[in-house]
RNA sequence: GGCCCAUUAGUCUAUUGGUUAGGACGUCAGAUUUUCAUUCUGGAAAGAGGGGUUCAAUUCCCCUAUGGGCUACCA
């Protein structure tokens, strides 16, 4: 019975990959990684409307960003080519005969219009042993009427459910399910375009691609029964049902609700009329390793008090037991703290460059050189929680300041004490107008006594109260711009 | 409305019948930092409510409440 392990992420393009989707593919292959197993990717487009071409590349560059590598699927050659649903529909069309012939789907004429209609007349309507006996399809009506609307394609087919039948199975984080036949409908099965839905085509995917473990999200219980129907009337064996808890937005709702884009947080930026989204968590500044571990723990967590894992130790620790049942809301703060472990942790040299990368392109400035932005980038990088806020805390090294943030008790000790302040920055400006070793800077401002002042030379050439130790300010901005800042900030304080 | 599922602090979670209910983010206080951030130390903070079962229930059962999913010729 020890079945290889083979399980797929089944995304269908119709936009961007949110954070759940990528757990569902990371879960699969955590999955698959652990026990040896082959991990899938298929790409169901069988809904062409819905359809956006450039969603399969998206999803294809944010699994590799994050590198969930997989073995069989989409682009690569294996023994079930092709992996994209809607090059398989002969296969489909061949199954549904099957299922036809053996009395087990049928075909319905309703138009669109007309089941609206039962929806409104009929509360709870629903399309199945109940109903269709009373409606317009092949068991009702007499051949030749059921030959002419085949003839016409003004047909779907249906899926025949069995009448007051309980349904139970047995889900790997839910525990055992019961579900009722007359509480679900004849699902279609195949519109009347020609083309196959999503229970008919995945159903028979994972079969013949023999997916041992279906790991998806958990809105797909309440469908399940129906892929169990189809498998039973193909008299195929289960696969293992392993439903996820779903990853909610901040408002509370699911955050892959319908058709609304905005409502998914994308991983990888990207740019079409279909999405009007600038932000995302790469272009943010997380790291794709720290991001790993940031959603592997989004339903899953270990048996230990720890935060940070590798990818290696993910794989070895993950287990479908320690699946939660309760839907997971985001903690942003969480995330960037994470990543924080990973900036100031991971190995120093592969970050600085990341961090040197960006720098050199925010200044955009090649006369300042690398060694010098090095040096910035490790006295503050331990102040940042994502790759892109180097520049909030480093800004100062590179533009001057315009505006000043003067609390009110220096406000007040600037109007008692003008002249010596004057004096103050006449004697920094004089002592600057030399080169200086950093010894004699750092015995320069040891002599001043006051904190205020030093308050005040922070802020003349910072703007605010923030950033590093002003030994290290005043030793690495050119002695120019100290001075040009400092002459600056006493016009300021004039006008003022 | 119907069906299905869930419910430990603001959030993520550990303990799965006997614990001072543990950890993390956040929050608050203190220390370090001339500032800010970091870092460190410490504090506050939880079993939705009501019934059972049991010597004992956060843990098992039932009801209610709340939240979520599904209820498409979407996936």
């Amino acid at each position: 019975m020890n079945k290889k392990i083979r399980v797929r992420f089944a995304p269908s393009p119709t936009g961007a990959l949110h954070i759940g989707g990528l757990r569902t593919a990371l879960y699969n292959y955590l999955f698959a990684k652990k026990y040896n197993g082959d991990f899938i990717l298929r790409i169901e487009d069988t809904d062409i409307k819905r359809n956006i071409k450039k969603s399969i590349n998206y999803i294809l560059k944010t699994l590799k960003w994050c590198k969930i590598k997989y073995n069989e699927g989409f682009h690569k050659k294996g023994k079930y080519c092709p992996y994209i649903q809607s090059k398989r529909i002969f296969i489909y069309k061949k199954y549904l005969k099957k299922l036809i012939n053996n009395n087990f789907a049928y075909y319905s004429f309703e138009t669109k219009q007309e089941l609206n209609i039962y929806k409104t007349k009929y509360k709870n309507f629903i399309y199945n042993s109940l109903t269709r006996n009373k409606l317009k399809n092949s068991l009702t009506l007499n051949s030749t009427l059921t030959k002419k609307y085949i003839k016409n394609k003004n047909y779907v087919i249906r899926l025949k459910t069995p009448t007051n039948y309980n349904i139970i199975f047995y889900d790997k984080v839910y525990g055992q399910i019961k579900i009722n036949t007359n509480e679900i409908d004849d699902k279609i099965l195949f519109r009347s375009d020609s083309t196959p839905t999503y229970h008919l085509a995945s159903v028979i995917d994972d079969h013949i691609m023999k997916i041992s473990h279906i790991i998806r999200g958990k809105e797909w219980i309440s469908s399940t029964p129906i892929h169990i129907l189809i498998y039973n009337y193909f008299n195929w064996n289960l696969p293992n049902f392993v439903h996820l808890p779903l990853i909610l937005n901040d408002i509370g709702g699911k955050i892959s609700k319908r058709l609304n884009y905005n409502d998914s947080v994308p991983i990888y930026p990207i740019n079409s009329k279909h999405f009007n989204i600038k932000n995302s968590y790469k272009k943010k500044g997380f790291l794709p390793k720290a991001f790993i571990n940031i959603i592997s723990l989004l339903g899953w967590s270990p048996n230990a008090n720890k935060e940070i894992y590798t990818f290696n130790n993910i794989i070895k620790l993950f287990d479908l037991n320690n699946i939660s049942k309760k839907d997971v809301h985001l903690n942003y703060k969480k995330f960037c703290w994470i990543n924080k472990q990973y900036i100031n942790n991971s190995n120093s040299h592969f970050i600085d460059n990341i961090l040197l990368k960006f720098l050199k392109k925010k200044i955009n400035n090649k006369k300042i050189k690398t060694i010098y932005l090095k040096k910035i980038i490790k006295l503050t990088k331990n102040r940042i929680s994502l790759i892109n806020d180097i520049w909030n805390v480093s800004y100062y090294f590179f533009i001057n300041p315009i505006q000043f943030n003067i609390p009110n008790y220096i406000s007040l000790f600037i109007k008692k004490k003008y002249t010596e302040i004057l004096f103050f920055f006449n004697q920094i400006i004089l002592f600057f107008k030399k080169k200086k070793k950093k010894k004699e800077i750092e015995i320069f401002l040891n002599k001043i006594s006051n904190i205020i002042y030093l308050k005040l030379l922070r802020i003349s050439l910072v703007g605010k109260l923030i950033g590093i130790n002003m030994l290290y300010i005043l030793s690495l901005i050119n002695n120019k711009i100290i001075i040009n800042r400092i002459n600056y900030f006493l016009k300021q304080i004039i006008i003022k």
